[in-house]
DNA sequence: TAAAAATATGTAAATTCATGCAAAATTCCT
DNA sequence: AGGAATTTTGCATGAATTTACATATTTTTA
C-alpha cells in the first residue's frame, strides 16, 4: 500500500469521525503502529490533523453539527449513505435537502466523484465543500428556524428554472396510502418543487420511520424512484412498499 | 477514548449548560473521577473552564471575553463586534459577508433586536437562525471553496434586486491610496454588489490590516460610510484615515 | 463539630511515543 | 532492464504519557 493511499483514507476517516486511533489505523491499514505514527506526523505538520496521544482528531469543526452532537440512529443512517451514495455518478446534476440522514451522505461521498450539488440547507452545502471535486451550489431564500433549510417563493422560482438528475430528500412521514407527509408547510413545498423539477428521485428514511405519517402531504410514493432505508430490501417490514412499480427499494 | 477527545465533550457540556458535575462526567464517559478531575483540571489551567468544588464552570458567564475558539485576535474582533451592533436598529435590512469578525457579529446581536438579515454565507446565516427574531434569508449561488461564501453571477443578480439599508463587510486589504482590495476575483464582485445595492456600507477590521493591499480593487474608501476597528477612533494609527468626510471611523 | 463528599498526592501498570538502525521497497537515472 | 540513490518500513530500546487505585487532606454540609 502506498503512503499516499494511507494518508487519503486516514483524512476520510478523521473527517468521517472525527478521530482516529493508532491502533484502529494499523489493523485496518495492516501496517506497523510506527508507519501509522510517522503518517500522522507528517499529516500534523502539513497541519491537516491535530495528533494527539493514542491518534489524531480533526482539527476545527468546519461546520456547528458536526461531530459531539450525537445523531439519532447514526449507524443505520451511514448505512443509508452508503448506499444513496451508488446512485450517484460522475457529471450528475444532484439536488440534496437537509437534515442528519443527508449529512452522512454528504460527508461520505468519494473523493473521485466529481459532480455539481445543489442544496436548500447551509449544513449539507458546508459538509459537501469539503470535497475538491463537487461544485456546491446553494439555493438560497428565507432560513426556516426549525429545520435549518432555505425555503419560499425564490426557492421555489429558482428550483422551476433547472433540471436535475437525480434529487435526495429525508422525509418525516412516509406510509403506504398517505405517501410522503411532513409538518411544515414551507418545508413541503421546496420539497415538492425539489421533486418535480428531477427526472429521479431518492427517499431516504430510516426504517423506523415507515408507516407514520405527518399533517402534511407531499406526495404519493408513485412519484418517488428509491426508497433507501438501512434494511434489506426483502426485509420483511418492508414487503409492502417493494411493488413491481416504482418505487425500488435499495 | 482519546483524552482530547474527553475534553471537548467536557468544553461542550459546559458551553451547553454552563456547568458540569464531576460525577455525571465520570459515568457519561465512563472513566475514572480522577481522570475527570485531572481532565478539568488542564482545561482549568489552559483558561477554558472555572473550575469549582465538585465540577466546573463556564468561564465566560464570568468573563465574556474568553472564548476557547481558535479565532485569531477573537478578543479584537469582538470589540468591533460590540460597535458594530450599535449600527443595527430593528426592522433594518441587513447584508452581512462572511468570515471570522462576521460571525462575531452574528452571534452577539441581541435578542430583542428584530431585523431581516440577508447574507451570502451559509456559516453567518447559521449564526444568526440561532436569534428568535431575525429573519436570516441566504442570497443562493456557487459556493466558493476557499471562503465559503456565495459567488457568481446568480449572487449577483439576486443582489440587484433588493435594496439594503445597512451592508457590513470584512476586507482583506485597506489603505488610503488603495482603498479597499482583496486577492478574490469572484468575491471582490459579490462585495462590489453588496455596496452598490446599500444604502450604508460598514466595514470591520482589525487594525492589523490596515495599510495591507491585496491584488484586486474592491472600491475607495470614499464609497464607505463606517471603518469600524477595535482601536479608539483617535489612536495614532488611524490618525490618516478619519477624515472630515465619509468614512466614519468606529 | 462530625460525617460526607470532593480533592490532592503518590505509585504502579499499561500504553504510547521518539529515536536509531538495518532491511525492504520504491524511484530515478542511464 | 539494471543498478544506484532515495524513500519507506519494521523492530528494538528507553523515555514519556495516561490511567486507576490507595491513601491522606481539604472542603462542604447537616
Amino acid at each position: 500500500m502506498l503512503k499516499e493511499e494511507r494518508h487519503k483514507i486516514i483524512l476520510r476517516e478523521i473527517n468521517l469521525h472525527n478521530k482516529v486511533l493508532s491502533t484502529d489505523l494499523r489493523d485496518q491499514l495492516t501496517v506497523s503502529e510506527d508507519t501509522i505514527r510517522r503518517d500522522l506526523n507528517e499529516l500534523a505538520d502539513l497541519g491537516l490533523i491535530l495528533k494527539v496521544h493514542g491518534g489524531a482528531m480533526s482539527k476545527t469543526f468546519h461546520y456547528p453539527f458536526n461531530g459531539q452532537n450525537q445523531v439519532y440512529a447514526l449507524q443505520a443512517k451511514q448505512v443509508i449513505a452508503d448506499k444513496t451514495i451508488n446512485l450517484l455518478k460522475s457529471d450528475m446534476l444532484i439536488l440534496m435537502e437537509g437534515g442528519t440522514t443527508i449529512m452522512e451522505i454528504a460527508k461520505r461521498i468519494p473523493e473521485d466523484l466529481s459532480a455539481t450539488i445543489f442544496t436548500v440547507s447551509p449544513h449539507t452545502a458546508l459538509a459537501l465543500a469539503e470535497h475538491e471535486n463537487i461544485q456546491v451550489i446553494t439555493i438560497g431564500g428565507k432560513l426556516s428556524k426549525n429545520y435549518n433549510i432555505h425555503t419560499g417563493a425564490s426557492v421555489i422560482n429558482e428550483l422551476n428554472n433547472i433540471k436535475i438528475d437525480l434529487c435526495i430528500i429525508g422525509t418525516n412521514g412516509i406510509s403506504l396510502n398517505e405517501g410522503l407527509t411532513d409538518s411544515d408547510w414551507e418545508v413541503v413545498h421546496v420539497i415538492k418543487a425539489m421533486i418535480s423539477n428531477s427526472k429521479k428521485t431518492a427517499v431516504v428514511s430510516i426504517a423506523e420511520k415507515f408507516n407514520s405519517v405527518q399533517k402534511i402531504k407531499i406526495c404519493d410514493l408513485s412519484v418517488i424512484d428509491y426508497i433507501i432505508t438501512e434494511l434489506h430490501p426483502e426485509n420483511p417490514v418492508l414487503s409492502a412498499y417493494g411493488g413491481r412499480e416504482k418505487p425500488y427499494l435499495l
